[in-house]
DNA sequence: GAGGCGATTGCCT
DNA sequence: GGCAATCGCCTCT
């Protein structure tokens, strides 16, 4: 791969996560080949010995067997699975060596609406509007055709360019048939990128303390905020 | 070895 | 806005 997305992904978590929105991230699999272009990320930190330890990421307990591609190197997908049927799927990041990644959380289908549609309409009983394809992080995965089989595989380098969804049609051509998962870049960064706390995370890792959701103002595949589910104590 | 609960989603009221 | 679905990681006993 070329140095250009390695690079990028090498940074903190929280710099490369607002980079991302505008590119392309092509999934090509023996059940469709599907395309997003990035409208909302998440950046989740390193352990202890980063700037600032997050308490709301996979790595702040340390290294486990679920989340050791988060540990390993950057430019690779940590794929994992939540509430006993979700899927989601971060790029892994790797600021100092302490492990971090940016969560997928929405993108826009630029390749592979009826791959995505059939994918989704498995779980539901409705067709999903355009809108909604890839819009949260399990329909994310679901819609790309992400599992756990996923975890820790390469992050192909598309290189950036002022297209990238011209970029991810020519790529997913010149290697049809093949199984693969790719990064396209947009040449320059986006402009008006919207911060705010992150979705869905319970304690301090999910307060103003950690702004770093980025999404891009105005899309309609942005997912609407959420705040953690209140624990409630089982009633027999 | 057992039990709690999660970087969620979609349907129901 | 409430809450069930559903599984396995992680923590504690």
């Amino acid at each position: 791969m070329s140095p250009a997305l390695h690079e990028l992904l090498s940074r903190p978590a929280p710099d490369v996560a607002p980079r991302l929105l505008g590119a392309v991230f092509v999934c090509a699999r023996d059940t469709g080949t599907v395309a997003l272009r990035l409208t909302e990320v998440e950046a989740y930190g390193g352990q202890q010995d980063a700037d600032l330890p997050d308490p709301g990421a996979h790595t702040f307990r340390g290294r486990t067997a679920r989340n050791a591609s988060m540990f390993g190197p950057p430019a690779h997908l940590y794929v994992y699975f939540t509430y006993g049927l979700h899927h989601a799927v971060n790029f892994v990041c790797r600021p100092e060596g302490t492990g971090g990644g940016v969560l997928i959380r929405s993108g826009e289908v630029v390749l592979g609406e009826e791959t995505a549609t059939r994918r989704r309409l498995a779980t539901r009983s409705s067709h999903p509007p355009f809108a909604t394809l890839a819009r949260g992080p399990g329909n994310v995965a679901q819609a790309l055709g992400l599992t756990l089989d996923d975890d820790a595989a390469p992050l192909v380098d598309l290189g950036a360019t002022p297209d990238p969804v011209a970029r991810a049609r020519e790529a997913v051509a010149e290697r049809e048939g093949t199984v693969w998962s790719g990064l396209a870049l947009a040449e320059h960064p986006a402009e008006d990128v919207r911060s705010t706390a992150r979705t869905g995370v319970s304690g301090e890792g999910g307060t103003d303390a950690f702004p770093w959701r980025f999404a891009l103002p105005g899309e309609p595949t942005v997912s609407p905020y959420r705040r953690a589910t209140v624990k409630r104590r089982r009633t027999r």
